[in-house]
DNA sequence: CCGGAAAAGATTGCATACGATTTTTGTGCA
DNA sequence: TGCACAAAAATCGTATGCAATCTTTTCCGG
């Protein structure tokens, strides 16, 4: 059984090809395969996939939506850049919504939500205690996991995709502007969090929260640096 | 002056021709003149907008990304026909966003955003004194517009999109499950809000617009009707 | 007169084609 | 060598065509 499986369970079953094609480019996207600035043109994404440039545009479309694309005319796709300030907003917004979402999964916790709990919380600890850039990757992608799932216990399905889009962009600001490993405090803070939905300590779970986002910020380099504009220009 | 420049101002500048059709269909949902179940054809888009079935299919798909229409594989779209539940997470997200975004709009707000709001509260109060069901829709709309400048002068680009979302959402499920003329007391707690803008008492501003909410939830009837399936069924 | 199967029609999913725009390459001139 | 400008290549925006799927109509047996 896979985590994605429990997360995304509404919405991935249905719909067309383009919703895989965007699945695929997102992970990739997230787990900083694709670097910030590379370009995606239609044609190589539909070669890649073996689809034609029609249903390539619409997964690029969907990206766009999402803001892990961004999308000039007659220019193409790049891979989104975001700026500090759009770093900002992300964890402004998430800030809002993340805490509420914890008092609701908190009301509505299942037994077998907590086991799935731990299991994400085991997989977490495993790619932290592992070295090298691929575990950085698989680590960075399992922290978002942990709040994808609390988001999907919830049980709210509107915010359930906000916060899909807002840990997607995260994960691009984390991989832009990060500076160490966030991960081992946000492995315990996770770890407590979960602790606080067990014993139904719902304003705990909420106060935790708000500080494991103000942490994982505190995390981030966000000064304007020199280089970003010339990067940028560089299509680097 | 358009009040739409001012809340859509770095969105719709740029892109294509699709997004003018979603901006256009979307007013047509929200203004109820396209009711809940009707089929959104790509043929009957595109020649009505004199464009081909391509772009026609992007704007479907960007108003499926906001909720407003609803995608079956191979029988097309529909304009939405948000259920009890859908309408309640609605709300629960308005009640999680909103006072956040009443507080960083207090904290931002100029002379010259008070003056909008004071234009958007006058245009508001004219719809109320007409009669009509076209005054009516105009009314809806307003109250609607109200929250979305809210939410341009927060400051955060990606709120105001989950706020755009939201509202045209709440104006669907207004227009489905609304009760009575909520908009008489809702102008007047409008009006409060703005108060508490100018004075700069953000605290209040969120407890406001908080009761606001529950307020226009409250004044909805979400019981389960025997109809819907059938009606939903009879394409109605 | 009614019910159900088969054909006709309509609509979507997707691929491809073509003009328009942008980017790159190549060449002549200072 | 360096630069300006034009040709070529690549890429995007959009229209259209075809197969697959769904809907509606027709027709026939009961």
């Amino acid at each position: 059984m896979n985590i994605a499986d429990h997360i995304y369970s509404t919405d991935s079953a249905n719909q067309d090809r383009a919703q895989a094609i965007r699945d695929n480019l997102r992970d990739a996207i997230v787990d900083r395969r694709l670097a910030p600035g590379t370009k995606l043109s239609e044609g190589e994404v539909g070669t890649l996939f073996d689809v034609s440039r029609t249903v390539a545009r619409a997964a690029l479309q969907m990206l766009s939506f999402e803001g892990l694309v961004r999308t000039e005319r007659n220019r193409g796709a790049f891979v989104a850049n975001p700026s500090p300030e759009e770093a900002r907003q992300v964890f402004a917004s998430r800030r809002l919504i993340e805490p509420g979402i914890a008092v609701a999964a908190c009301g509505r916790v299942t037994a077998a939500d907590i086991a799935a709990f731990r299991a994400q919380l085991d997989e977490e600890g495993r790619f932290i205690a592992e070295r090298g850039p691929t575990a950085r990757r698989s680590e960075i992608k399992a922290s978002g996991d942990f709040h994808l799932l609390l988001a999907s216990v919830a049980g709210n399905g509107i915010l359930q995709r906000f916060m899909e889009e807002l840990v997607a962009r995260s994960s691009l600001v984390i991989a832009l502007y990060g500076r160490s490993g966030v991960s081992a405090c946000g492995h315990s803070e996770h770890t407590k969090i979960v602790g606080a939905l067990e014993s139904s300590d719902c304003e705990r779970a909420s106060q935790l929260m708000l500080h494991h986002i103000d942490h994982i910020e505190a995390d981030l380099d966000l000064r304007v640096r020199a280089g970003p504009a010339l990067r940028e220009a560089l299509n680097f």
